[in-house]
DNA sequence: AGGTTAATTAACCGGAAGGTTTCATGGCCG
DNA sequence: CGGCCATGAAACCTTCCGGTTAATTAACCT
């Protein structure tokens, strides 16, 4: 629990759509602020601070190539953000353990009459 | 992708450590608003406030026994936004496959002359 | 009834977030 | 050289966030 844990930016970055959207668009590979900011109605200098945010986070690197600042995605903090959401796998499969047998009960008490279709 | 992702309030919940320190403690069992403020330099009605960001990310429910309100974990957020960030799985392992390369490189070049130490 | 305990509500505050517009920088190219 | 093009920076506004203190509700226990 450092004073400032990076999950705390790793996190914040991501609540934002527009943000979650960049980084898929650069799953697919680099891209320069123009073309990021392209599929959005919104100015280009909020896409440039929502960039600001990801490099922040280290979600995101930039070369320089002319006049342009290409964009690459960073995986790492994605990764340290996966393991602490990791930590409660067991919790969540418990959950689907619990829906699956109730399902399976149900499934089990129609068995007798079979399925009716109204 | 609806006008408000679920994602957004799952992840900005995340985003705070406290928030995080409550959800670990709450993976060990139910507990009352008092017994989570417990730990925190914190006043209770700021507790108070977490654990509603936490309830309306759908993070936590509550229960009602007396004058105690048990505050319980559900992970099905959680299994949601591990699954928006398996999305990039292949991409961090790709990275650490990269990084075990130059290693083992680092390591084979080590090898002629043997460790050095200084 | 009266008092204690658990928790929420209300009002308030400082600061950060997310957006805008305007201006500045710096590199290409005609 | 002159101008366009891509981007960053500054100033500003509004809303949200995280915290506080003080007051309120609700349930228990004499």
């Amino acid at each position: 629990m450092a004073a400032t844990d990076p999950l705390n930016a790793t996190f914040a970055a991501l609540s934002d759509p527009t943000r979650r959207a960049i980084l898929v668009r650069l799953s697919a590979g680099e891209a320069t602020v123009k073309a990021l900011a392209e599929p959005f109605d919104m100015s280009l200098p909020a896409i440039s601070k929502h960039l600001r945010v990801l490099e922040r986070a280290g979600l995101v690197t930039r070369g320089r190539n002319a006049q342009w600042r290409p964009c690459r995605l960073e995986a790492g903090p994605l990764q340290e953000a996966s393991a602490w959401l990791g930590q409660y796998r067991a919790f969540w499969e418990a959950r689907l353990d619990r829906l699956e047998t109730y399902l399976r009960e149900l499934q089990s008490q129609d068995r007798p009459d079979g399925p009716s279709r109204p």
